[in-house]
DNA sequence: TATTGTTATACTCTATAACTATA
DNA sequence: TATAGTTATAGAGTATAACAATA
């Protein structure tokens, strides 16, 4: 037991600069560069992060969702919300409920812009993954997705008393 | 075949956000500043990419070269380095290969900060992952790296020429 | 002439504070 | 009095340009 423990320590201690290299892929990198300019567009980061939120979401979200979703500060979205608005990329609405609120939802452009750039990028990860056999793939997605739910699970859980 | 096609896609679009959020977990989210919290240091961001670079390689590097780790540009390197070195996390070395070059190296109490941090993650990760089995703890960690090398591979093969 | 690194400068991203309008 | 959002301001992070020293 003790032999087992300190073996999936050291084994840990090698997949962590992993899990901090696929970090710096998706974020850093340039990746997200890439994708715009293979779909011709050019919104920044940001920009981009919002359209996103909104895209995966499916549905019209107030300000302070948003914010919430990319994990930064309301002005934030405020300020770059003014950009895409103007280029016709997402449209606010008035919330029926709430008359402080602010729905903001995306355009026909600002959707086609969204769904492109996830397309690339599922295109280019199927690419990378092209030499796996099925049950690979399969057996990868399902335990991502386990991981990336119980890490969240155990921030969320020690995140607000210790 | 072209049903396992579709199929694959459809399961892949599924998980892009994950790999999407786990990139976010790692970066954003304040892992990094609770990690440093917990540890009682109070380094920055960009200088504790820099210590954690010199950390992972083990060995003294040039400037450029923890540029190129960092993936960001020289100067934003040699600006930060300088506040690492008036701390003494850091000091400087003369290459005398290439008397441009400068290397940097880890003091002790640098490596003590980049040891502490690493191995507080670790036990986070560990945690998190308490409740799988020895079986999927592996199997989760060679897929990981795997898909790891294979899209870094897939970027640099594309990036270049196209 | 090309490369390593530094200094100087400017721009992008993001947070905090102060405020307005509605609840 | 509390909440949703905006405006104004400030600070961190990073890039580019200009330069110095060595190759």
């Amino acid at each position: 037991m003790a032999d087992t423990e300190a073996g999936d320590v050291a084994e840990l201690r090698s997949v962590l600069p992993r899990i901090m290299q696929l970090g710096n892929l998706m974020n850093r990198s340039g990746l997200g560069e890439r994708a715009m300019k293979a779909i011709g567009a050019d919104l920044d980061r940001p920009g981009l992060s919002i359209i996103l939120s909104l895209h995966m979401t499916g549905k019209a979200l107030r300000v302070g969702e948003i914010a919430d979703r990319m994990q930064v500060a309301g002005p934030h979205v405020t300020r770059h919300l003014h950009v895409l608005e103007r280029r016709r990329l997402v449209r606010g609405l008035a919330d029926p409920d709430d008359r402080r609120a602010r729905l903001v939802e995306l355009t026909p452009d600002g959707a086609g812009i969204a769904d492109r750039y996830v397309t690339t990028l599922l295109g280019w990860f199927g690419e990378a993954l092209s030499g796996w056999s099925p049950e690979d793939r399969r057996t990868f997605y399902d335990l991502l997705l386990r991981f990336t739910d119980d890490f969240a699970a155990f921030l969320s859980a020690t995140g607000e008393d210790g």
